[in-house]
DNA sequence: TATTGTTATACTCTATAACTATA
DNA sequence: TATAGTTATAGAGTATAACAATA
């Protein structure tokens, strides 16, 4: 017979949060492979595709990622040619889907928001409601 | 005026998730950081506090951390001489709290169970039981 | 003076392969 | 043959300091 083991923060919201967020990042990570695209650079995209002509410093904003860590991205998608820079004045770009990049990213766009769909599919209907109230609340 | 800026991905309940995991991980942080002690190091304190005798190969198992990554870990535990090493066989060692890290752990463990009390009465009284079911399902 | 963007750097977490020693 | 533990290594996310160029 195995030992028992004791969880004392199996309770805790904060570690459950954390192992839900993990389990659909996980799967999030899984269904992006199949693009060659990280999570990052998804929302990246996903950013872009909503708002055509930002700046790298509006993305960095949105999305809470430091612009250090913002330029080998947007490097490796324009290098992907997914994405590129346009010139607006002498320190900014304007930042746009390519040809080649605005129909893979509606296709990844309607992957993920089928994927995301199916995160609150697991829930019964009553608890769908208040789980994105208590989200809402959480996350502000 | 400012630019209007869209974020088609602000209603993803895997983006909100992990916001509001982040949030909770990051006030967790600094809590720890009064006893310099980082979110994983804490974590597996609880756990021996918990389970004494239990073997390292027990908490990667528990906390889904890699054996790899587990020996640096409990090696800066043991160097700041709050955990020590008990042989069990040749090859596994028993996980203690020492005389000095039980007391820190105890006092640690507190305030932990304060701050994750606290999450939870962010929100209003009747959305906490829908909340905590939905998280049990989304997690497991 | 504040903002845009870059480089360099470092720390944390995570992941895998290869290995020793023991059960 | 399976398990416990270690070492080395690499990828990804995140953070800060220092800087150049521009508004």
């Amino acid at each position: 017979m195995r030992r028992t083991i004791d969880l004392p923060f199996a309770d805790f919201p904060g570690y459950r949060l954390k192992l839900a967020a993990g389990k659909a990042t996980n799967g999030l990570s899984k269904l992006l492979s199949e693009f060659d695209l990280r999570v990052s650079e998804a929302m990246i995209l996903l950013f872009i595709e909503a708002n055509p002509a930002c700046l790298q410093s509006e993305i960095g904003r949105a999305l809470n990622i430091a612009n250090p860590n913002l330029t080998p991205i947007l490097s490796r998608l324009e290098t992907s040619e997914l994405v590129f820079r346009q010139p607006i004045d002498g320190r900014s770009n304007g930042l746009h889907l390519s040809r080649n990049g605005a129909p893979l990213v509606k296709k990844m766009h309607a992957q993920m928001q089928a994927y995301e769909n199916q995160i609150l599919e697991q829930l019964p209907p009553h608890l769908r409601d208040p789980f994105n109230e208590a989200l809402e609340i959480l996350a502000s």
